[in-house]
DNA sequence: TTGACTCCCATATAATCCCATGCTAGTCCA
DNA sequence: TGGACTAGCATGGGATTATATGGGAGTCAA
């Protein structure tokens, strides 16, 4: 299974474009659509970005959700309506959507970061402060992770 | 399967008129039918609308629910007699029914959301405060939802 | 004839195409 | 070992196309 992984900071231009890193191209067009799904994150003040798949798994919930009908409105509302699909060019870039560099607080650099079946673009300075938290985290958590990173080996181990 | 995302705020001219949003018409177009259907929302202060694919749905549920003959024409005639199916022109522009306009409160502008299988027509405005409760909303339910709101990955899930 | 609607064209802005440049990492060979 | 070559990638920028919108003119029905 091929996932997101490893981060890259790159530079948005005057026009407001950003290439998607070389690494997480070969992921999305594994997945049929060479392009990425991208929406706000409804935790942190990053974009949350993804292939198909990750698109697939969230319309499919939703269609499980069908029960609380008279929500479903809100429901698909929040899930969809700030999500953008967007098809990079032939040379690998995309232009970010206004809100998106809104909610994200871009300025001319994003860090792209690979969190397994997805990926977050953050703000570089405010990535590396969430990061050193996450990373904090994930050492009290180690036990439930299991043997990989109990070892000498880094953080990069949750691959498969 | 293609579904309707992200949102945009079009104008409404002097004359009425209103472009549908481009990513909207290629899902309309899709589902083969240049055009859409719209109704006003039975909840919202909005309209609905959709393609030829969200009309089938609605008929056939109708179909299932087995019920008489007059009971059936009752409902049918519920759901369809507000219901107006609208081809827009060459310019991907549509003119907006007046009682459509009244249900919605619309002025000069008007929000398009998607919401995967239709989308909604809004005030803007009023989207804008719809849409801060659809977030809490699918905040409290994120453990329903899936992948999608569990923006951390899993290292730092346990942190709530 | 009026009013509502559609067709057709014009325009500003935004998005995308296409090509060029420079950087980096890897490879090959002396 | 080191230097030159190469391929892939990120980036810059001019040219082209797409999109939303404004408005004139034509069509049709009441």
């Amino acid at each position: 299974m091929k996932i997101f992984m490893s981060s890259t900071i790159n530079k948005i231009d005057s026009k407001g474009r950003v290439s998607i890193p070389s690494v997480f191209r070969s992921v999305l067009e594994y997945q049929g659509f060479p392009g990425v799904y991208l929406y706000p994150s409804f935790t942190s003040q990053a974009i949350d970005g993804g292939g198909q798949i990750l698109i697939d798994q969230i319309a499919e919930s939703v269609e499980k959700m069908q029960l609380f009908a008279e929500e479903t409105d809100a429901l698909t509302t929040a899930l969809f309506s700030d999500t953008f699909q967007i098809p990079y060019d032939q040379d690998g870039r995309i232009s970010l959507p206004e809100p998106l560099i809104v909610h994200a607080n871009l300025k001319d650099k994003v860090t792209f970061a690979g969190l397994g079946q997805k990926f977050q673009m953050w703000e570089p300075e405010a990535f590396k402060e969430f990061k050193s938290h996450a990373r904090l985290k994930a050492l009290e958590n180690r036990d439930l992770i299991g043997p990989a990173l109990n070892t000498d080996s880094k953080l990069s181990k949750e691959s498969e």
